[in-house]
DNA sequence: ACCGTGATGTTCT
DNA sequence: GAACATCACGGTG
């Protein structure tokens, strides 16, 4: 079943947290791919000092300050792009950084668009996945709740909370326990 | 297996 | 002009 735009109305933290176990999906002209999310991080708006919306709206930071259930992607080092997802209603600019997936349907279009045949590297890395799913800038402000990129229900895993990973120009807030993970999972992008 | 480093293009100051 | 929610590759052990 596809998640109702209700699924992302709520705090980025408990959507994060949600979003484990559930099968992101994309379906281009080339093919459908989709893998499984085990692992995510929370971004939280003016309370945190790692999140892009930490300073406020800009062109960029834009689509966090919409409604939840949107696509926020970004490039980042001038080569890979990372694929968000909005959280939260209006003006609450929070939103959750899909950073792997365990690869569950077209493998094969995986492995071509990422140039890789081992299954542990096609979706164990924001970048990675991106690559790996077709996702590219002009995903900016999607809808989830269309036909071109959304997320199912599937399966239910074990949780556990960890810090979020290279946000330590963030001070304090890269301590949170922010990142979620499928504990034990062999397609993290770390442990 | 682990570590160090360079690539590369937006965005924001 | 610096910073950046990363990746791939080459070195070493």
């Amino acid at each position: 079943m596809k998640l109702p735009r209700e699924f992302y109305l709520r705090d980025g933290l408990t959507v994060a947290r949600e979003l484990i176990g559930k099968k992101l999906v994309t379906n281009l002209p080339e093919g459908l791919t989709s893998g499984l999310i085990v692992e995510t991080e929370a971004y939280m708006g003016a309370i945190d000092a790692a999140a892009h919306s930490y300073r406020g709206k800009t062109e960029r930071t834009k689509i966090f300050y919409g409604a939840g259930g949107f696509v926020y992607v970004y490039l980042i080092y001038g080569r890979n792009i990372c694929t968000n997802v909005v959280a939260n209603v209006e003006d609450v600019p929070e939103a959750v950084l899909i950073r792997a997936l365990q690869p569950v349907d077209g493998v094969e279009l995986m492995k071509r668009r990422r140039n890789k045949n081992n299954l542990r590297e096609l979706c164990s890395g924001p970048g990675k996945l991106s690559q790996a799913l077709g996702i590219t800038k002009s995903f900016y402000g999607s809808d989830l709740c269309g036909e071109e990129i959304f997320i199912e229900t599937a399966e239910t895993f074990p949780i556990a909370a960890t810090k979020r990973i290279n946000v330590d120009y963030a001070g304090e807030a890269a301590n949170y326990l922010w990142r979620f993970v499928a504990a034990g999972n062999k397609f993290l992008s770390a442990n």
